[in-house]
DNA sequence: AAATCAGTAATTGTTGACAATATTGGGTTG
DNA sequence: CAACCCAATATTGTCAACAATTACTGATTT
């Protein structure tokens, strides 16, 4: 029987995708150690799947281990979380080029649609970070999808966008801008749907750089400690 | 007392470093499954340390597994093959770009060496794809160590690199342009020597884009099956 | 004869106990 | 008084037995 894809969750998924959310969500601090029991009696599951979890997150670099000394979250200096910004410029411009040339007319559309609904999110949510981070997430999210470029989503969505939210929360990246983000969404959707690639690529690298030019900013005058 | 980083060796880690030299080698090859006691006795260790190891592996994009079914190494398609090679492009150019600006003169100077033993090794090693593809790999290695960007090592040294040498052995990626290579390897060092970011970026994209469609051409050919 | 269903066997997932190691606290010494 | 060394403790790493699920084999039915 060709079982296509039975989603059994494993108790090591669950501990998985716990641990993530903990971390990206600011429940688990960077810097923070954790202890295997702790996190056992907290998620209501046992060492071996945990541990089988810890690996996995270690090994997207989310945590740290070192042998019989424990498990921490990773904490990014500011250097690092400026270089972070380097790599996704970089690859969410060849995400934009590809998804200019791959999105379907449908996915163009919802894309719009999407960006609808984030104008009245800004209007409605003065000031309220969180919402404009979570639509800010959604729009890469579905650009870096249209790409239709597997490797690159899972690097992109499994790796980079969890360290940059689990900051997120903190610098509230384009908080002070929100406006003008949107608008800069909106020329690169504009340029997906012309299926401009080249275009779309400038625009989203330009896009990403002056969310990166914002965070040094912020850095430089001290209103950010990392 | 601080232990600096003492590097005591998990059987876990060992796990790891095994199942991925036997993965990179193509004693494990792509769409093999493979049992996990298979890989004890294998590998003599037991199946905790080895469960952690796949898990490891799994989230670098290795291995896929699917619950109670079993483990198997990831065969990429050649579109996906393809696909890597546009990931490097735009990656190994910020990796250039910033090891321009952050190299020391040091490091330049023994990447300078390093290439005129790739010469030699051309030379005696007449067709040896092996050899040159190592040799290759050095080359690349090094400049994005250079570029002192911990995560876009991380990711390139980590994950991408792994995955292009598992092929590699298959392809012989520069073969039948071994020196045209080595002459692009040249003139990205000079740029680099001569801290122009912006041209070692341009140069590197040019280098991978042209093994890229050197790929595409032999996959049109029908000489590499994938 | 082909396809479906059930039962068996083998493999994976999970658990709890055991062993090894780093940290922490106290004591001692310079 | 400070620094260092040593031992106790708690945490991590490892192991082997148990439970659950899937895949396979064979028989049965249409």
């Amino acid at each position: 029987m060709l079982d296509t894809n039975a989603q059994t969750y494993t108790r090591a998924d669950e501990a998985f995708d716990c641990l993530q959310t903990a971390i990206v969500k600011g429940e688990l601090a960077p810097g923070d150690k954790i202890g295997e029991l702790d996190l056992c009696s907290r998620f209501e599951l046992t060492r071996g799947p945990l541990r089988e979890a810890l690996g996995r997150l270690e090994s997207r670099g989310l945590l740290v281990r070192r042998p019989h000394a424990g498990v921490k979250v990773v904490s990014l200096s500011a250097a690092e979380l400026v270089e972070l910004y380097r790599i996704r410029e970089v690859m969410e411009g060849l995400a934009a080029r590809q998804a200019a040339e791959r999105m379907t007319d449908q996915e163009i559309a919802d894309l719009q649609a999407t960006l609808d609904g984030h104008e009245t999110m800004i209007e409605e949510a003065h000031g309220q970070a969180y919402y404009q981070a979570e639509g800010d997430y959604d729009f890469h999210h579905r650009i870096t999808t249209g790409s239709r470029n597997t490797k690159l989503a899972q690097m992109l969505l499994g790796d980079l966008y969890y360290m940059v939210r689990m900051y997120r929360y903190r610098l509230s990246t384009s908080a002070g801008r929100p406006h003008r983000a949107l608008g800069e969404h909106r020329r690169i959707v504009e340029a997906i749907a012309q299926r401009d690639g080249e275009l779309a690529e400038f625009l989203m690298k330009r896009h990403i750089n002056a969310a990166r030019e914002n965070i040094e900013k912020k850095i430089k005058e001290g209103v950010l400690t990392i």
